[in-house]
RNA sequence: GCCCAGGUGGCGGAACUGGUAGACGCGCUGGACUCAAAAUCCAGUUCUGGCAACAGAGUGAGAGUUCGAUUCUCUCCCUGGGCACCA
């Protein structure tokens, strides 16, 4: 009896011997193809728990498969270190951010290590390195230099009791309290930086349609983007005497054709025109609506199914096409951060509208009718596509499918508004009222205004020494020297500014830090300087395969496409887009098939498994318990599964050696034959399964593969020939190795192979010898399962047909009716129709 | 509420472009080995009726297209992800 499986021993001796002849180091080699395979990085939490084993260890599968087969692969990782975590430990501890990063990340390092994954370690980076973050800054000079920087009041939430902002996640419940004092959250507005990534909006828009990414990946960018074309209008004030000169109101519509059903505009209560615009009999209503109004999340204030409520400024405008006076109303449901923060309301046509104008009984008129045979709705009729212009001035009569565009000319012709296009996207508020970020490397000066750092003087390096007070507020205000500065213009005593920049920032260009990590460390840099090393920058870049969590599919995939674009247009390089593929898993859930938490009692702990059981089956189990890009529940039991069949393939391997080759061919020539063109017909079946199904992430699928033909292995063990039961072996151990990367490389030195299997070649299959000599044609009588026959593949139609008429069941079922039609599908199946 | 996914045996899931629903694994049942247990191996396992052969039903619900639908279309229900300061 040979020696068990111990994957302790296993992984531990191949671990070591893998760092110690430098495996998985990394070097750019212009002669060879380069394979960029890219894990989102991790934030240092603590721990490294059931979600990191799923992310990674799939996608490290994925990269060994590359090597494989040949290309030169670079799967780098590193840590997304700043953010919200490691203040509230440090305000909870009285401890620095940094130590309590630095600690954890140490620990996950550790846990990262018994993965086994190929990580090109040599290239670790991590953002809150002041090496790492210089380059940040230096980022945030260049596109503030560009233009696509700036500042501008945005509200923030604000916690009146700790003095401090609040994060979504820090405001709970409906009732929108701090999670810390319980006080009611009010808006703010704070003078905060954002990047112009609205003027990418068209070209992250259109070229979504070149990237090998995943569809609802592509769905949901184009829907966060969300270009509409329509029109902007404008309607004038009608002078009063709190408001003698006519001013105006810009709306947006996407449905100028329906101009002459204005009945009444409405503006968001933050509308800037609103104070000037309410009469003083009306201040009172108005200020108090807009209070309510500001405390309330954009969420509630447009969902659809919530009451509608507003109320009149006392104000009117002009509708421009028919001339007659049209009420001003604020409310909730307009936002000011989308078109111009004003509608003009068509309650014919418009749901909302018509919502809107029944419960305050504004005038509701129809300019558009339904085509002949359709019955109007209740409400509003809303088709883009169907139906008639009426009471439309010039355009009476026009259908709807025209209406839109010739409207839109015409008020343009007629002055009073233009064609636009309009962007659901925001610029992007980079400005964090945080201490444990990067800083933003810009200085106020009272006599020269908004100063950037110089490049020279970047680290603007965060203090060591700052203070925790549990009001949470950032402690970089309160610091003696971070603050106060002089003005790298004049000289004067300036204030250097006190916010950080989100995280996404952080990770929207690593995947070009880990090429050259902490380029130029310790060095001065220049605005001039390129921030990677240039040669390899040039061979790695872009990302030829990302992998991540479905969950960013619109803010950090959306922001790093945008800074590659940017980053480009200040000639940095070439490319446009950082990521050509793309496969985003699921999630993990707990044995009950909920989302693991600790109130949940559900929380799996990867450590214990694989002490248990090794890293091996952990990974083979996260791989095979579904698809990947779908997550699912971690069965504790179910791992039991791989675990066996682990054993059982080294039991198969390990018994072949020790017998001699050919030695089990003691059966009858016949025999021998069909056994081995059978097991050879399967492994490159196999082979061509696992090429496949590795290529697009479908791992259980291609385990499932691994399970059947170990299986059939052991059922004709006693029968094939010694050198194809050798080569049996070895090439199901390689289609193994990228999943299973420690008892693979142990069975093929057993096996007698020498150098490592990972740098083995991928075995390459025969589409001739994957072929089935005889294949099963189904008999369906009306669409039922009514019997079979055996042909060779390719057998012609008339054959076919022939040996369906004169089968069995096709009598039976037939009864004597008469064949009314016979439907054959080559190689698969005929149809009986009677 | 809006956008995007998903829903198949007792459980996780499989089924390439519309063509044998349930591969593979877990669990369960029976058997072999054992003093016994564990481990391992063998057989069975969608549901209903039947000793069986076999018949019928069946992929969240309802409709539709088709010779044929888990797959395509529409409506609805449920679960999950995201909604711009968690990362």
């Amino acid at each position: 009896m040979s020696e068990r499986y111990d994957h302790q021993a296993v992984e531990q001796r191949w671990q070591a011997a893998w760092e110690e002849q430098g495996i998985d180091q990394t070097k750019a080699d212009p002669a060879r193809p380069k394979w960029y395979a890219l894990t989102m990085l991790p934030y240092p939490s603590g721990d490294l728990h059931a979600g990191h084993w799923y992310a990674m260890t799939p996608s490290d599968a994925a990269a060994r498969f590359r090597r494989m087969q040949g290309y030169n692969v670079f799967f780098p990782v590193g840590f997304d270190a700043f953010g919200l975590p490691a203040e509230n430990a440090a305000i909870k501890h009285n401890l620095h951010p940094k130590k309590w990063t630095y600690d954890n990340i140490s620990r996950m390092r550790g846990q990262l290590r018994q993965m086994g994954a190929m990580w090109a370690w040599d290239h670790e980076v991590v953002t809150c390195d002041p090496d790492y973050y210089k380059w940040t800054q230096w980022f945030f000079l260049r596109l503030y230099e560009a233009g696509l920087a700036y500042r501008e009041f945005a509200p923030v939430d604000w916690c009146p009791g700790c003095n401090t902002t609040l994060a979504r996640e820090q405001v709970v419940g409906l009732d929108r309290l701090c999670e810390r004092c319980d006080s009611p959250v009010v808006k703010k507005e704070l003078n905060q930086w954002k990047f112009r990534i609205t003027r990418y909006a068209e070209e992250l828009l259109t070229e979504l349609g070149a990237l090998a990414w995943p569809e609802r990946v592509k769905t949901m960018q184009t829907n966060w983007i969300g270009r509409s074309e329509g029109a902007e209008v404008v309607f004038s004030v009608q002078p009063t005497t709190d408001c003698p000169e006519g001013s105006t109101i810009s709306v947006f519509t996407t449905r100028p054709d329906t101009l002459w059903g204005a009945t009444f505009l409405v503006l968001a209560p933050e509308h800037p025109a609103v104070s000037a615009l309410t009469p003083p009999s009306h201040r009172a209503s108005v200020t108090a609506y807009t209070e309510a109004a500001q405390r309330l999340d954009e969420r509630t204030r447009t969902a659809t199914d919530k009451e509608k409520t507003g109320v009149f400024t006392g104000a009117f405008a002009v509708n421009p096409a028919t001339n007659q006076s049209v009420p001003v109303w604020i409310a909730d449901y307009v936002l000011m951060g989308y078109g111009t923060g004003a509608i003009m309301a068509v309650p014919g046509h418009d749901e909302r509208d018509y919502e809107f104008a029944h419960k305050f009984s504004l005038p509701i008129v129809t300019v558009i009718e339904p085509p002949l045979g359709t019955t109007a709705p209740t409400g509003a009729y809303s088709s883009k596509t169907e139906g008639t212009l009426v009471a439309s001035g010039p355009f009476t009569g026009t259908p709807v499918s025209e209406a839109i565009p010739r409207v839109a000319e015409w008020i343009e012709g007629q002055g009073f508004g233009k064609r636009t296009i309009t962007y659901r996207l925001r610029d992007w508020l980079i400005s964090r009222q945080r201490m444990w970020g990067t800083p933003i490397p810009m200085v106020y000066c009272a006599r020269c205004g908004e100063v950037p750092v110089p490049y020279e003087a970047l680290p603007v390096a965060l203090p060591d020494d700052a203070a925790f007070k549990p009001t949470g507020e950032s402690p970089l205000k309160y610091h003696p020297t971070f603050r106060h500065v002089s003005c790298p213009r004049c000289g004067n005593a300036a204030e250097r500014e006190t916010d950080t920049m989100d995280t996404f920032l952080c990770s929207s260009w690593y995947q070009y830090g880990y090429i050259s990590p902490y380029w130029k460390k310790g060095e001065v840099i220049h605005r001039d300087d390129t921030p990677w090393d240039p040669a390899a920058f040039s061979y790695w870049a872009p990302v030829d395969q990302y992998t991540g969590g479905i969950e960013h599919a619109t803010m950090h995939l959306l922001y790093t496409r945008f800074f590659s674009k940017a980053l480009r247009d200040i000639g940095l390089y070439d490319f446009s887009e950082p990521m050509i593929r793309l496969v985003n898993q699921g999630m993990v859930l707990g044995p009950d098939n909920e989302k693991m938490s600790k109130s949940r009692g559900n929380v799996v702990n990867p450590d214990d498994y694989v002490r248990d059981y090794g890293a091996d089956t952990v990974r083979g189990y996260l791989m095979f318990l579904g698809p990947w890009e779908q997550g699912g529940p971690w069965d504790p039991s179910a791992i039991e599964g791989i675990s066996r069949f682990l054993h059982r393939t080294w039991r198969l391997v390990l018994e072949e050696v020790a017998a001699e080759p050919g030695s089990r061919a003691e059966g009858t020539t016949t025999d021998v034959g069909k056994a081995d063109s059978l097991v050879e017909r399967r492994m490159h079946q196999l082979i061509m399964r696992a090429t496949d199904g590795l290529s697009d992430f479908r791992f259980n699928t291609v385990i499932a593969g691994f399970m059947e033909f170990a299986n059939l292995l052991s059922r004709e063990r006693g029968s094939v020939s010694g050198s194809v039961w050798r080569t049996a072996c070895r090439t199901l151990l390689q289609l193994m190795a990228p999943i299973f990367p420690h008892i693979t490389e142990e069975l093929w030195h057993r096996h007698g192979e020498k150098g490592s299997i990972h740098r083995s070649q991928w075995p390459v299959a025969d589409p001739e010898k994957a072929k089935e000599d005889t294949i099963t044609i189904v008999i369906q009588v009306n669409g039922k399962l009514r019997g079979e026959i055996s042909a060779a593949p390719g057998t012609p139609r008339e054959q076919v047909e022939a040996a369906v008429r004169s089968h069995p069941a096709v009598g039976k079922w037939c009864d004597g009716k008469e064949i009314r039609k016979l439907i054959v599908i080559p190689d698969k199946l005929v149809n009986v129709v009677v």
